[in-house]
RNA sequence: GCCGGCGUGGCGGAACUGGCAGACGCGCAGGACUUAAAAUCCUGUUGUGGAAACACAGUACCGGUUCGAUUCCGGUCGCCGGCACCA
């Protein structure tokens, strides 16, 4: 009889024999087929792991140590995204430099993801505030300025009242500071930004030929949201200037009945003079910069607005005069700031004109059949044809759109043009705990970057890294690392006292990876060549606009510097569901239903708790944690240990369940693949019964199954191995085949219906003609065909189905 | 409001390309072992009726296509996530 498995003794010896054995480092052999695992690098909080952390780390250590039994060289890394707020504040609290906390942080992430058994390459590892780390951070910004993708402009940002920084538009939630909750106002500040926007198509059209799944892919082309229209410039009456507006209805054009601007449009200013009802305009712009961007959406059902008394605008397709409104409802920051307003065919518009009394005009009709446009505006592009509408009258709206683009660009009063709402990256911090941005400020020369060879710009050690209440970075207090000279004239100038966001050093980890101690280049040409694309990427669904976007953002500008040698980061991205507490609820604090992998560790083992959590459920939904379900793994894996109890010295497979092990592999090698973690435990589970119904498993299946095991189970495996006398270890073994042929039954056994219910089996040969099987399932159910048969359907292997009147 | 995703036993969840709904696990019930309990093992477990064979109903709801629908189509309701005046 065996031993009773005992986790505490056996997991940290083979973690150690893995160790020992480096087993799990990539080789550097580049005539190996290659297979690059990633899953997002974590932030070592002072809160340890969380048993959310493992649930995508155990799914693609499966695949990474199924692909390697599979002969391919794995990447697997790991590392950390260490730069960040909570490190800081934490250190401003508790009197220890960010560097100690963050050092005793990553000790503390280490060690209990090495008591998950993970196969990673810890020769690998990275560290995003290691400065041989960001000095390639600051390379990349130095790229990026050189080639005009980064400046500083005075704008307009999100500031967090409690953090006290600056955060970028997607760091904003509801209004509230994504990290602490905390309320976001609005502050002028001179802000170093990347030009994502220039970047916008290709970040579109490069999702076409990665394999992410859809909802990723809809996600970020929503938040790029791409939308094709035309700029329309409109005539002031008696004035000089034209005003511009953007649309992507310019069919509509001659259903114009009023204009609407922006209350931060600069004609208010420049036609002050012109506009007789100047004092309520300002009213409302100072009503209106009071309200937050959160505020205005809040509002939004409610309609405010001040017409201009004093300009009129004048519609250049037919010559009609139209008023001029100030709305918050159009925003400065899109477009142009200044709308036409076609109420028929807006609901926006159409809110706006009921309020006001405005004009409503019909230009476009369904399927051409005039509908109640005031009652509703009408706004199916797809039925839309023209009217009222002179020379494109009877068109469909796109033809119609494309007929007036046609002949606005002829005109020379309009030009096709393509917007987008993703907006440029906010990429100042006024922070210590980030990387120093590699730039001088000289009186003479402007704003210039240091020289390559100074690289990395240490960040300074300070006595107090305290926020300011002036928003000023704590490094703007240290005056000798500030006060330098130019790099061009040699002058006094001042260092950038911003630091960079934590989105930066995730920006780009992956490409260290490949490469992770070289000192001339970020990483080698040839192991950028051999390792990139990462073949599998799994993250949070919350990184998908953030991280994800600025990352691939980060590749296609390396990739036109010629530094990498494939236009996207990722070929494939998957993601996760969360773990939920017992009571289906988020895991918090508050809530008191936070489980500490550890605990889990120590009581079941860490096989225990990476079976459960590939288990739980499907692996891109939520699912909730259930104690009672760790000790039903822990059962399962106890009866795999017992197993040896049943072992026969027979090496292959027995004859009544050789086709059962064929369907095994073949299922849990697909599933493995295919995210379907839970539905492959399953099919073990299942084939565990039938050698206990038996009472019996051969030596051969007994192998198979613990090779098929190890990826999700890895050390009770090991020891299984070692104690049925087999040499060497199973992370060496060859991943088992499966014959196609031999999945199949030769009998099997199909439902015999009438009119689509089932009556009956019958058990058949899998190839015997269908007259025959017919016969038979007649014979089956002849009690029960009682009137006239109309039809007879055979589906082979599957079902016969007698149709009968 | 718009865009995604989802709705299956007491619970977590299975079901290939339209082919025996409920795999696997949990829980529960009964039994074995035990002085007893735990652990372990065995049996049962969608509902209703029946001792059973079996019958009927059943995948949110209504309808359609089909020999046959959890799966496809149309509509309704509900839940979750994201975006939200982007012209």
């Amino acid at each position: 009889m065996s031993e009773i498995y005992n986790h505490k003794v056996v997991e940290p010896k083979w973690q150690k024999v893995w160790d020992d054995e480096k087993a799990f480092a990539a080789t550097d052999d580049y005539s190996k087929p290659k297979f690059y695992a990633l899953v997002e690098f974590p932030y070592p909080s002072g809160q340890g792991l969380h048993v959310g952390h493992p649930r995508p780390y155990t799914a693609l250590d499966i695949v990474a140590r199924k692909r390697r039994m599979q002969g391919y060289n794995v990447l697997y890394p790991m590392g950390w995204d260490a730069f960040g707020l909570p490190t800081e504040n934490f250190a401003i609290k508790n009197k220890v430099h960010p560097k100690i906390v963050t050092q005793n942080n990553v000790a503390r992430f280490k060690d209990q993801l090495h008591s998950l058994g993970y196969s990673f390459d810890w020769d690998r590892e990275v560290n995003t505030t290691d400065p041989n780390y960001y000095k390639w951070t600051q390379w990349i910004f130095l790229k990026l300025f050189k080639a005009g993708l980064a400046y500083k402009k005075e704008m307009p940002i999100n500031w967090c009242t409690s953090c006290k920084v600056g955060l970028a538009n997607e760091e904003v939630v509801n209004g509230c500071c994504e990290r602490c909750g905390s309320e976001v106002v609005r502050k002028v500040k001179s802000e170093w930004m990347l030009k994502i926007t220039e970047y916008a198509d290709k970040l579109i059209d490069g999702l076409d030929g990665v394999d992410y799944i859809e909802r990723v892919k809809v996600s970020q082309k929503n938040w790029i949201g791409r939308s094709t229209g035309a700029e329309v410039d409109f005539s002031i009456k008696d004035k000089e200037d034209k005003l511009r507006i953007y649309t992507t209805r310019c069919d509509t054009l001659f259903g114009v009945t009023y204009m609407v601007v922006s209350p931060e449009h600069p004609y208010l200013d420049k036609y002050q003079a012109d506009i007789k009802n100047w004092d309520e305009i300002v009213a409302y712009r100072e009503a209106a910069s009071k309200k937050s961007d959160f505020e205005r959406a809040e509002l939004a059902k409610d309609k405010t607005g001040v017409q201009i008394d004093g300009l009129t605008a004048i519609n250049p397709v037919n010559g009609k005069e139209v008023p001029i409104w100030v709305s918050d409802y159009v925003l400065m920051s899109y477009g142009t700031g200044a709308i036409m307003a076609v109420p028929a065919h807006d609901e926006r518009d159409w809110e706006f004109a009921k309020k006001f009394n405005l004009p409503i005009i019909q230009v476009v009709a369904k399927d051409g059949e005039e509908v109640d446009v005031n009652a509703a505006a009408f706004t199916d592009v797809a039925t839309g044809v023209l009217v009222n509408s002179d020379f494109i009258n009877g068109l469909e709206v796109k033809d119609a759109k494309a007929k007036m683009i046609e002949f606005l660009e002829e005109k020379g009063i309009g030009t096709a043009k393509t917007n987008y709402k993703l907006r440029d990256w906010v990429f100042s911090r006024q922070r210590y705990w980030g990387e120093p941005i590699p730039i001088v400020e000289c009186e003479k020369c402007g704003f210039v970057p240091i020289d390559e060879s100074e690289l990395p710009l240490l960040l300074p050690e300070v006595d107090s890294y305290m926020p300011t209440d002036n928003g000023e970075s704590p490094l703007a207090a240290m005056t000798d690392w500030v006060n330098t000279t130019c790099p061009c004239c040699g002058g006094p100038a001042k260092r950038e006292t911003d630091t960079m966001p934590q989105w930066a050093g995730s920006s780009w980890y992956f490409l260290r990876y490949c490469d992770p101690t070289n000192e001339d280049a970020l990483a080698s040409k040839e192991a950028l060549n051999y390792w990139m694309p990462v073949d599998w990427y799994n993250g949070g669904m919350e990184h998908t606009t953030l991280h994800l976007l600025y990352s691939r953002f980060w590749h296609k500008f390396l990739y036109d510097q010629d530094v990498v040698t494939c236009p996207e980061p990722y070929q494939k991205r998957t993601s996760h569901g969360m773990i939920l507490g017992e009571n289906g609820e988020k895991m918090s604090k508050s809530r008191g239903n936070v489980v500490n992998p550890d605990d889990i560790v120590r009581e079941y083992g860490a096989d225990t708790l990476r079976t459960y959590e590939m288990f739980i459920g499907a692996f891109d939904l939520a699912a909730s944690w259930s104690e009672d379900g760790v000790k039903g793994c822990r059962r399962f894996l106890d009866r795999v240990w017992k197993l040896q109890d049943l072992m026969t010295e027979e090496e292959g497979y027995s004859k009544d369940l050789e086709t059962k092990m064929h369907q095994t592999i073949k299922k849990v090698t697909n599933d493995f693949e295919n995210l379907k973690y839970n539905t492959a435990i399953a099919a073990m589970m299942a084939i565990l019964n039938d050698f206990y119904k038996k009472n019996a498993i051969t030596k051969g299946e007994l192998k198979t199954l613990i090779v098929l095991l190890n990826p999700v189970a890895p050390h009770i495996t090991e020891e299984m191995w070692e104690a049925i006398g087999e040499s060497g270890r199973v992370y060496e073994q060859t991943w088992p085949e499966y014959d196609e042929a031999k999945t199949v039954e030769s009998t099997v056994e199909i439902a015999v219906q009438i009119n689509g219910k089932t009556k009956g089996t019958l058990a058949i040969g899998k190839d015997d003609p269908k007259d025959d099987v017919i016969a038979k399932a007649k014979e089956a159910i002849a009690d029960k065909l009682t009137g006239n048969i109309v039809k007879e359907i055979y589906v082979p292997g599957r079902i016969v189905n007698i149709v009968m009147k």
